[in-house]
DNA sequence: ACGATCAATGCTTTCAGGGTATCAGATGGA
DNA sequence: TCCATCTGATACCCTGAAAGCATTGATCGT
């Protein structure tokens, strides 16, 4: 048995007719009559009530032809769906992003990707962009964005956004009212950011804002999460310097102030040039457009 | 594209070997290699990365495999399932009966035939007598219990029961007290009985054994359900003949009698003889076993 | 460098399955 | 009743898809 015996079958079984069956497949009748006939003789069951006048369904054949309908049905689908998924625009492609970034170009990217391809499944995992730079490696994802952490072989970058610092802090805070804020006024500050091991271009950010005027920060508090820093610094137990997009949606409590010569970062969208994902492209081709869109 | 190439792709696909996914679909290599050069051909869509050293599956083949997965386990099933219906194993069956049986017969009927035949589907459908007749000979029914209203000459009949009739009648009925009740003492009573339209059977049984003591019954309602009969002698309108078996589940208002000579009246398990459902005859067999247990 | 392993290629062969001609049973009109 | 016609089954032939065998070419481990 075979997907063509089925088909054979289900012309017989919508016409009824072995001559018209058989010009539906495209050949003459004899050879057709031998199908089914082979077609009864292996699966053992008379599919057909027939004489030389009528030909009729027994009730096996009016369920086999429910089940090969679904089987045609599923067998086609296969065969077309290789073809989509190989060509990206079905699948699945493991997107993943750091916390921050979910406030600024991860909607826009994502909403626009759903929009060209509406077949492939997203699956979206927020991570550090130290565990991202492992997952691109290992494979685990298939592109994420993150803070460009310089060179990096083996992975296509595309920049989407520049991050100016800001610095928060509590309303009530000295520095709320201070005209510039730089090093210099935070020279005796307790400074709250992420670890290096977390977020190491952030981290590098900060600490070469400092050391660039000869100061060492006093950093007192080192939390993996950017939302567990405002939260900390609502507390009033420091001040901390976090990406321009997180201070739309500060507390009550906290004021976020520009700094002088504020530090920059990149949020870039990265992907391994080896991927195999023929999802992935499409990605990055949308992040490019959204890069051009930047500039 | 066929079932065959699927299950090359699908060994080639586990075994990640040519040589081991050749020798498992019983041929030689390199026509086997062939094969799945073919399929990639023929679905435009490269599904193995290879070289002389190994072989991968692609992401596109990756996919490819869960969805021939799915498809050779559905064609292989309806393969095998149109045996098990030919056999009467699997498929459906409907089967008509008329309301009372289903406090008698039915229960016990279904419940061994639902045992022996799990993957049949039962279509209980409860209908009047004459319903019943008519879907029969028209084929809507496969079988049905019913009373026995003689000759039918397509049809195959299985006596389940002898039903003789009770009279029923408000507690506080003058016959409630009486020794023997007759014909005689219910000539000048209100008779409630179904119409012979609706159960010819049932309805002749009372008129014949009112005539044959030369009486003619006083038959005020003509209700075509059973249950609607029960109900109106509840509501004191007039006194009625039913199948013994109905008369166990009798509301609190309500007794039944024995009759003199009370009417008898077979209750028949039928289907036609030129069925071509295979689940028929378990079904009959059953029926046969339970008249056996009736003698 | 060499042998072992494994997929690809070339050539031959076979049989599954298609084509044509014909038969046989059923139906309906003259 | 008989014949024309329709329809499925059979007989026989033939083609090509696909299998086998022999071999090549590439890659890896010793």
């Amino acid at each position: 048995m075979d997907t063509r015996h089925m088909r054979y079958f289900m012309a017989l079984a919508e016409t009824l007719h072995f001559g018209r069956a058989a010009g539906r497949m495209n050949m003459s009748q004899p050879p057709f009559s031998r199908q089914i006939a082979m077609i009864e003789r292996t699966l053992g069951v008379k599919l057909f009530e027939r004489n030389s006048r009528n030909v009729a369904l027994t009730p096996a054949g009016k369920h086999f032809m429910k089940d090969c309908r679904n089987v045609l049905g599923q067998f086609e689908e296969a065969c077309r769906d290789v073809g989509l998924i190989a060509s990206g625009m079905k699948g699945e492609m493991r997107f993943g992003f750091m916390m921050h970034a979910a406030h600024s170009v991860v909607p826009q990217l994502v909403q626009l990707y759903a929009e060209a391809r509406p077949d492939v499944r997203l699956v979206l995992d927020e991570r550090t962009p130290t565990e991202i730079d492992e997952m691109l490696v290992a494979g685990t994802l298939d592109a994420a964005v993150t803070f460009d952490c310089g060179y990096a072989p083996h992975l296509q970058t595309v920049l989407l956004a520049r991050e100016r610092l800001r610095i928060i802090m509590r309303k009530d805070h000295p520095l709320a009212t201070v005209g510039q804020i730089g090093p210099e006024e935070l020279r005796e500050e307790k400074i709250i950011a992420a670890p290096a091991a977390t977020a190491p271009a952030l981290r590098s950010a900060i600490n070469s804002y400092f050391s660039a005027r000869g100061i060492v920060p006093h950093v007192v508090l080192e939390p993996r999460l950017q939302h567990t820093i405002i939260q900390l610094v609502a507390k009033g137990l420091g001040v901390a310097l976090i990406p321009a997009s997180l201070c739309t949606e500060l507390g009550a409590g906290l004021i976020s102030r520009a700094l002088t010569n504020a530090p920059q970062l990149d949020v870039v969208l990265r992907a391994p040039i080896t991927t195999k994902n023929p999802a992935v492209s499409t990605f990055m081709e949308i992040g490019k457009s959204i890069q051009r869109a930047l500039l």
